[in-house]
DNA sequence: ATCAACCTACGACAACGGTCGTAGGTCGTC
DNA sequence: GACGACCTACGACCGTTGTCGTAGGTTGAT
């Protein structure tokens, strides 16, 4: 193993997406909740989507009864976090202190988010900088 | 215009970075450029990749005697700010706090980051959190 | 039995992405 | 004036992505 989930396209994100949210789920399901957040997309191509995230081991499905119900193996914070680690590869040269700056100048927090990143600094400089 | 570069993909984002770091090149220069970071890559995929971001509108070329010489026309930091609120969009449900949030648990940094990191907070902090 | 409503399987298809090869010019040097 | 070293133009190819359509099986209600 290693980049498995790198390789789930933007379109399959939001499939599983779904999984994450809403549990284990059959494609009809799926494409409801899709369509529930403006989401047009047809049934059979859910069905691919989840087909192919079958392929790549994002999503297990066990049949039950009539119906498929698919169920997602990857964890988002897994995902998230390889995702976060290529683009910090892409645009930050792989220092993700960068990316951390660009965020605080070019965006808005709420005063619990920058009361949480006090205190997480606060942590991380008692600790030093290094391991 | 508009998302006009966000298309840019991961190849490609290679080669005008070539541009961004070194200024104006022909396509042999971006070429050895990029086989000194190690990238093996063919003379004529590099050419490829400046004609197709040209046609995107990412680069421009003019000629300079027998060959082009090619410069980039977005900035990096538009890109970078365009990347970066895509990622949001995807795996942070469009809200830049939990994205800094996860860095800050995730990843190391130095302590002039860590520095500047608290600096920008205090910053934030008095501003307040809207606007 | 039959009909509508489901479900899956399979395949299609166009656009994009990553990668070159080849053909055909130009130009400095032997 | 031929050769090697460049340069561009053009197109090819194969895998992935986003998007379905159609065919064919099950099943509950009429």
């Amino acid at each position: 193993m290693g980049k498995k989930d790198r390789d789930i396209s933007a379109a399959e994100l939001e499939v599983v997406a779904a999984l994450w949210e809403g549990g284990p789920m059959t494609v009809r399901e799926v494409m409801n909740t899709l369509h529930g957040q403006g989401r047009e997309i047809a049934y059979t191509t859910v069905l691919t989507f989840l087909a192919r995230l079958e392929r790549k081991g994002v999503v297990v499905s066990d049949k039950d009864g009539v119906a498929y119900v698919y169920r997602a193996v990857v964890s988002r914070d897994k995902v998230t976090r390889t995702r976060v680690k290529d683009i910090v590869e892409q645009v930050f040269d792989g220092s993700p202190g960068p990316l951390v700056l660009h965020l605080m100048k070019n965006e808005r927090f709420t005063s619990e988010e920058l009361a949480e990143m006090r205190a997480l600094i606060e942590r991380l400089d008692e600790r030093g900088p290094d391991r």
